[in-house]
DNA sequence: ACCAACTAGTTCAACTTTCAACTACTTATT
DNA sequence: AATAAGTAGTTGAAAGTTGAACTAGTTGGT
């Protein structure tokens, strides 16, 4: 394994800049959700994918989807819970089993604070590339995930 | 502000790859380090960014390069100190200053730690990609940060 | 020389994350 | 039908992160 296969220069500034750009990313796009609407990026995560779900999502399919152990998402659905924003539902043909579901109040925030999120997805990220560009780094994307899914 | 151009179905395909790529590189790299040197990527990137600086670097620099808040940085650098892979050396020409500075215990881990790391970032980002989508992965990443940084 | 405004870095307390231990339920095996 | 092994989710305590308040030193204007 340890073949130790440098990087070259240029791989490496690949690298850094993908490094620094995810890390102000992240930071700009938490902070326009934190300082206007009081929820973290991760927990606007988890609302807006409940928010295609009429009955919600099993605990652990959220989990999966937004790539958190469980526990992290036990205490982010909770959090969310207490502000009203979704409820949980426990599932009738696996009693272990928990749903969580947007509530009315939930449904509202997303309502105000989707324009927010995407405004600064599109700023910051989808404005910074041309169409090619764009799907290059969707393809590259997808390789650096199913390689870490695979763990080939 | 709130023109609300809303994201095309492969935009927001792009957008999601990144966010679950960047997440699963993360934790990969993460958990290399975390289990085989008992040190997180953020705690190794800041020896990394040292061990081009005989004398070390201001806390200062140090937190922009890492793109980490000051209290993270003081607290990440006492980690460090405490482990003795860092010493706090203060300037003399600016007594409010404080260089970071790496021990040779602090080299000696990195030397081990460096090759796994690498091993890690090739493995699962840049093996991922061919040179053109490397080019252009570098100029999009290049084209955020500086939007970021600019806050344009 | 003085004082206000600024900068460097740390500290503190509240909050979030982590991982292992735990409860409760389900599935497979005999 | 009993039991072992597996899965779903929560809990709890330790560790890490945050941002505001703080200390100490520097700079610039008068």
């Amino acid at each position: 394994m340890n073949t130790s296969r440098w990087l070259s220069e240029n791989e490496q500034l690949t690298w850094l800049s993908y490094l620094r750009a995810s890390k102000l990313l992240n930071d700009r796009l938490d902070n326009d959700l934190q300082t206007q609407f009081h929820i973290s990026l991760d927990e606007y995560e988890v609302l807006a994918m409940l928010s295609t779900e009429t009955h919600g999502l099993r605990m652990s399919s959220l989990a999966e989807i937004t790539v958190s152990p469980k526990s992290r998402l036990t205490h982010c659905v909770t959090r969310l819970q207490q502000q009203g924003y979704v409820e949980r539902v426990s599932c009738p043909t696996d009693k272990r089993g928990t749903f969580a579901v947007l509530t009315a109040k939930g449904t509202a925030l997303l309502k105000k604070a989707a324009p927010v999120h995407v405004d600064g997805v599109r700023t910051a990220f989808t404005d910074q590339m041309n169409d090619a560009q764009r799907r290059s780094l969707t393809k590259v994307m997808g390789n650096i995930v199913q390689s870490a899914e695979t763990r080939q």
